[in-house]
DNA sequence: CGGAGACTTGATCTGAGTCAAGGGGAGTGG
DNA sequence: CCACTCCCCTTGACTCAGATCAAGTCTCCG
């Protein structure tokens, strides 16, 4: 029996660590994780996957933005959701055995860490706390679309902007004497996407909430007052 | 070694046999399935779990339709989403290891067929097959939660009432010599939660649909013309 | 008969969609 | 340096579906 104690976890120095997908992984599976795992920097813009691509593995987001597309025909594309840092993606892809059906793109510098999926078969079939790991995220995602379902129907846009904004500064601003300011790293209709509303009525949506509440917004600065 | 050739799969007789999740359940593991196998007929009305209550298990709809609620405190509930026959329910919070947070009610006269907590952990532990087929039964619940968000944004309601009425009369109708007919098994207001709709407005839509489409809708009995 | 609950109908209001036009800034070319 | 254009975004006017409020009908049941 080798002696694995030595080896280093690849999750060891990232921030979401103990939340990590692969956190149980240890012992002889370490070596079968660390030798496919790659992290993966992303430039604002980047492609990781495109919709319609075989799956080859799953991704953690390490930081960043990942924004999830679905692209129709003719060129044109909706923004579906967004993947924060700590979140799992393309596991959906994995689990089906099918191709991706969305897109996933950086919109902000990014870096994802990826494991093989022969590697990730591996370690599920020998680690029961992983495979229980994966499926606590299957359940975070079918409560995220139902909380998402239910948001729609009972809050107004005004509230969820208002959210999704919050959301974004917490994890993409920086703190300046007047507030919390980041720079959008999201088109107009990209947020119109994301509420399921047209343009024109975000346009009007980011109005009203920039007159009636804390936020200064011009153009894709925005600063939450403190 | 027991000879367990010449035992019986209880979902030997039922119509889902092959979709079952406890389908590739053989041998050894057979007889922990078949000791806690309960198959509970329900009857109209009547309540299958609670929301809030513990986890017992989790549930295969065998025959009828189940209706699952989420009840507020002031004694109002809306009716969420409605379960299939094939359909299984119980598994979210089965996963979550948490308590039903809707409350599921038989809305016809139904049965399903219930495997106890523990049997369910046995069985999982021990057949990487039937937890595959879990976790597809996962990725449907996600996949038929992205379907619902798109259809709420982009089909109209009076198609999207058409297509619930179709999906019911499948499974609850009968054939006459006009067409089929149906008693809707689900009041106004429970059409309307569904919907994510106003009863006002939905009565409006019935009679929408009732004068310009295949559809005569009288109180609850509805008939959809051949 | 009377009452309660379920459903419908009518009138009005409101928010979002649609269509069309109008900034405004970045990049380009003269 | 200025005009030009393109793209992104905003604004305005109009329309419409659904929400809301209020009243009316129907049916079941004691």
């Amino acid at each position: 029996m080798r002696d694995f104690s030595q080896l280093q976890h690849p999750c060891g120095n990232c921030g979401f660590q103990d939340q990590s997908l692969w956190q149980p992984v240890s012992g002889a599976l370490l070596p079968t994780l660390n030798r496919g795992f790659n992290r993966v920097p992303l430039e604002t813009g980047q492609i990781l996957f495109g919709q319609g691509e075989e799956n080859t593995g799953i991704y953690c987001i390490s930081k960043g933005l990942i924004g999830m597309r679905s692209c129709q025909g003719d060129g044109r594309s909706t923004l579906l959701r967004l993947g924060y840092p700590g979140e799992i993606i393309g596991f959906r892809s994995f689990m089906a055995g099918q191709p991706h059906h969305t897109e996933a793109q950086a919109l902000i510098p990014s870096r994802v860490c990826m494991v093989p999926r022969h590697a990730v078969r591996q370690i599920l079939d020998r680690s029961p706390e992983v495979l229980g790991r994966l499926a606590d995220r299957c359940i975070q995602e079918i409560d995220r679309s139902h909380a998402h379902i239910i948001a729609a129907a009972t809050s107004s846009n005004t509230e969820r902007l208002s959210d999704l904004l919050a959301k974004l500064l917490q994890i993409h601003g920086q703190d300046y004497a007047d507030g919390r300011r980041m720079e959008l790293p999201l088109s107009r209709a990209d947020l119109a996407d994301l509420l399921g509303i047209r343009p024109e009525t975000l346009s009007r949506v980011v109005a009203r909430l920039a007159s009636n509440g804390p936020y200064t917004i011009r153009g894709r600065e925005v600063l939450l007052r403190s």
